[in-house]
DNA sequence: TTGAAAGCGCTACCAC
DNA sequence: GTGGTAGCGCTTTCAA
């Protein structure tokens, strides 16, 4: 493998106008840089990783800390993963994994040996072992998800409680009086997980504002679970149904079970999905959405690493972002009050 | 950050044998090795990996090339990923993501930057383009699908051919005489990965043998499409029918579908289902299961990759390595043809 | 059984 | 605008 010292000679100039060239720290010639560049493309010359992270301090990696197979969708994990490290790659970046089955010192590990510059953490639930851990780090990192104490900490996550607002007032809107909150599973409301919690009192503020009456209806994993858990909640409803199916995993069995009943959407039931929109797409859902795009939260936590990374003294930015959530309305013929 | 020159000063030792008291590359004396592991604890001395990577040639990363987000069911995705990474520290390995969007040159890159020891390649199609790029790499690599043409490459992959032989010959027993294959989803049949085709011609050549006729029923995304591609193969179908339904994401569906078109499995129906185990537990199907240990292939991936990188002289093993599929029977009550 | 010292291939400082 | 050079923190000969 050709070094940058093999570069060098055959272009005639130094190792550290190599090293200029590819790093533009200081200006040089057009004539120069040509030569440089030629020589580099000749040789095929890579630089070499360790070399370059030993003399400059940084590794150009960033540790990506990913939940433990848990009961969560695997999916939705997975497109994180995936655009985190292509949007990684876009500033240079390389993305190395932390598992969560090494348990916290997993974080501690790769930033005492310095292969990693900085860390991104997933999936963070309200009390994450993980988090008092990346206090004590000496390289930035970024949460994705609120942690029960987050002072001082970089959090993003989508916002799910404006979101759980949004679905009620969509709702409202349309004229219903009364709302049925097809929930989580209960393995997921169980975990530490936040954001259900988040949600549900975006819901339930909303839905106290505009007057409207929240009946919660437990997430089931088959047709006739959720075909029973709808009936039930339909009987305590008045005026057309309204729905608000936060998880993924409920959505379908929903839609089937509505159908099931009878129930045509738009005509005889309402109902408001809370999802990645990707997924929404994808099941080609014809409801209304609010939801996130999918990809941003990734976007956005690699965005902010990196900006830590290029530029330490912005550090600490706003602490907690929000991604706001997307309205979308997909077939509805009921009409709003207002217009009646 | 404390270096291994500090432990040696600290411990009283130099730092070739600090260097030795971790690698174990030579002997060292009971007392010096508790000295100097007193003080790297004492230090919380961890090793610059830059450094060691630089000067050992091996940066102890593996590089993992994820698939490009396709309509494949990415929560197996995401279960290989997490495997294959926790597998890999085990033998002191981290895994770096190489995603699919940078395309092959991505692999040379992290190759040619020495930032990866290995790869692993994911989901490999039948003429993947990553195929070319790999041989001509320095490194080892092994591939997690069958290539069309894999001479002289470590291939890795669940033996399909042999699971839908076991399929049909699982029907067989019980005295069907036909029986209806539930088939992937077109967009998945329609890529080229040919662990389809190898399961077809499993369940071909089986049916053949045994003179069983097969039905193909296309894979379907609701409930109603599947109850109505079922009720069509159900009218081609002789005595009780039977199902082999290989696709996760079909299995609810055909559960469902049959339930609502009153068939009570195990009795009226037969059901083998072909598919990762620990998707079948979590969704406590209730049917015979020919199946794969889950992670079974991804550890085997790893093992393979370290036994290279640690003894290369062992290198070219058997190219092919095809995981058995493993047959457990769940409820059933109707009785194999020669026991009636 | 241990130590001294020469690199590994870069970066970045200091000089011109 | 460019070159010389001293490290970065390890590993691994060569000597003892």
């Amino acid at each position: 493998m050709p070094t940058s010292k093999d570069v060098a000679r055959l272009a005639g100039v130094s190792q550290s106008t190599v090293s200029y060239v590819m790093s533009g720290r200081r200006p040089i010639s057009e004539k120069t840089r040509k030569r440089v560049e030629a020589a580099m493309a000749q040789l095929a010359f890579q630089p070499n990783a360790g070399a370059r992270a030993l003399a400059s301090r940084r590794s150009q990696v960033i540790g990506l800390a990913i939940p433990f197979v848990p009961d969560l969708h695997m999916g939705s994990i997975m497109e994180f993963i995936s655009v985190i490290a292509a949007t990684a790659r876009q500033s240079d970046y390389d993305i190395l994994l932390v598992t969560d089955d090494e348990g916290p010192q997993g974080l501690e590990r790769v930033v005492g040996q310095q292969l990693v510059d900085g860390l991104i953490i997933m999936q963070v639930e309200g009390d994450d072992a993980r988090v008092p851990v990346i206090r004590n780090l000496p390289v930035p990192s970024v949460l994705i998800g609120i942690p029960e104490k987050h002072d001082g900490l970089e959090c993003i996550d989508a916002d799910f409680e404006l979101a759980g607002a949004m679905c009620v007032e969509e709702l409202a809107q349309l004229g219903h009086e009364s709302v049925i909150l097809v929930d989580w599973q209960d393995s997921v409301v169980r975990r530490h997980v936040n954001y259900v919690k988040r949600f549900h009192r975006g819901v339930d503020k909303a839905a106290a504002a505009v007057g409207l009456k929240v009946i919660h209806a437990p997430g089931r994993t088959t047709i006739a679970a959720m075909e029973k858990a709808v009936t039930k909640a339909l009987e305590q409803t008045n005026g057309i149904p309204a729905f608000i199916a936060p998880e993924a995993a409920n959505q379908d069995l929903l839609v089937e079970a509505l159908h099931n009943l009878g129930l045509v959407l738009g005509e005889d039931a309402s109902v408001v999905v809370n999802c990645s929109d990707r997924i929404a797409e994808r099941q080609r859902t014809p409801l209304t959405t609010i939801g996130f795009e999918p990809d941003e939260v990734s976007r956005r936590a690699v965005h902010r690493i990196v900006r830590d990374l290029t530029d330490p003294t912005s550090r600490p930015h706003e602490a907690l972002e929000l991604i706001r959530p997307v309205l979308k309305r997909r077939k509805s013929t009921i009409r709003p009050r207002n217009k009646r």
